[in-house]
DNA sequence: ATGTACTATATGCATGTGCATGCAAAATAT
DNA sequence: ATATTTTGCATGCACATGCATATAGTACAT
């Protein structure tokens, strides 16, 4: 007797397309302006977190939410693009692993692409009725 | 002076990794109890909302955010995948236009995969702290 | 010390995606 | 009416991804 469609999948909807969209003009705007995708962006951010400023591959893929060939190539790839912002270097006391560390040149790209990043959040977060996203599902169509 | 990560991005990445933890166990309980993509469940749910049951491409790309070839492959493999839940058909008005509509099969399958979706979406909303995520971030870190 | 199990990363392969383009049908211009 | 442009979908191609597996190094058992 229950409408098959319910409106907890429309709530679902709204935020995909909501997330959707952010992540598309975040990648566009990271490419167009800085020449980075957004998930090397992501490696950069990391990165910097840590004090040490380097990661293993692993603690990468479980940060950045990618599977453990897809982190390997992708941190291939962007040393390979010759920017500069990152270096790979094997692990001194455990051979098998690989450190990547951003440098002082990748630093400075991340806080300027975090600039665009921070706008384009700032705006959006605002112009969208972000309470109406979350409000209880339940209660708005009884 | 400012802090070069701000707190903006922070809830980005949060609701970033909501979002794709939702995403994939949607997309894996659909798999595995419906033999349905996520994807594929989306175009059977948008084509069941019309009063017609069916939608062209062009409308279908839009509604679930694909680009116009791969939901053209996308309605292809699915309808190739024999399970009867979609046809295609050349709109007779139009012929360059393509109509896919959904099957009464197709609409049951919804009927039953919508109860998965609701039923993860229920349990997800409810164990976040979903307005912590859009808490006005200005305000967090002052 | 040697063999076995385990771990960290790399790589072959299949797949889904977007972009650019092809092709057929329709719309428009002349 | 014919030529040109536009539209809707299909398809070649390049590429990023996940899964399975290979490779190399480490840990553990005996």
């Amino acid at each position: 007797m229950k409408n098959p469609t319910l409106p907890l999948f429309e709530h679902w909807l709204y935020l995909n397309q909501y997330h959707a969209q952010i992540e598309q003009t975040l990648e566009k705007n990271l490419t167009a302006m800085h020449d980075l995708s957004l998930k090397e962006f992501y490696v950069l951010y990391f990165l910097a977190q840590k004090s040490e400023k380097q990661l293993r591959l692993q603690d990468l893929q479980e940060s950045v939410g990618l599977s453990q060939s897809a982190m390997s190539r992708l941190v291939s790839r962007f040393e390979a693009k010759g920017c500069g912002v990152l270096e790979r270097r094997t692990c001194e006391t455990d051979r098998r692993g690989v450190y990547t560390s951003i440098t002082k040149k990748g630093e400075e790209k991340l806080n300027e692409a975090m600039k665009t990043v921070d706008q384009i959040l700032a705006q959006r977060f605002k112009e969208c009725n972000l309470e109406s996203l979350f409000a209880q599902p339940d209660k708005i169509t009884p």
